[in-house]
DNA sequence: TAAAAATACTCCATAGGTATTTTAT
DNA sequence: ATAAAATACCTATGGAGTATTTTTA
């Protein structure tokens, strides 16, 4: 049985990707062609979900943190091999 | 950008392998805890968001199309790193 | 004081359940 | 006659939008 799916949908490896790329919300948002708000709702359900923190908010400054560093890398490698 | 997963989520994916290695809506629904008619929709709704016909069902015989055969290779081999 | 993310609220799309029907053997 | 999947109908969860607040440089 497959697991990791109970938790965390798609939804949430493209917004993490988006973020970890621009880090900046508002921008990520504009590229996923959702509202900042949804975002950031979707960002911190994921860091709950996996009980890990990916970004360092410093206002004005996003960072990825270790975790998420790694977190970017596991998924640019093996995410787009699912599309086809 | 990601594309994949404004059509599918996990969860087909998921639904899917496990109706591939049943062959049976219903046992497969059973293990994955959910209702045999919930089982069907995704599927369906799956092939039809990708396009592709997935499973032939001749009554009390669920068979993989051809391609059906080549998304659970891909998936097999690709879905699992995902999984940390 | 302004730029950015978080929170409050609301709404609605849809995943999923129960009951039933259809289908083929 | 029965086993299995599909369909009909309904409900409830949660994703997402707008408006606003909080935060810090």
């Amino acid at each position: 049985m497959i697991t990791i799916s109970n938790q965390i949908e798609f939804r949430h490896f493209k917004y993490f990707l988006a973020v970890a790329e621009n880090l900046h919300f508002r921008k990520a948002s504009e590229q996923l062609y959702i509202s900042q708000p949804g975002l950031s709702r979707q960002i911190k359900q994921m860091e709950e979900k996996l009980g890990i923190k990916l970004f360092e908010r410093h206002n004005r400054k996003v960072e990825l943190t270790k975790a998420g560093l790694y977190l970017q890398k596991e998924l640019s490698l093996h995410f787009k091999k699912l599309n086809n």
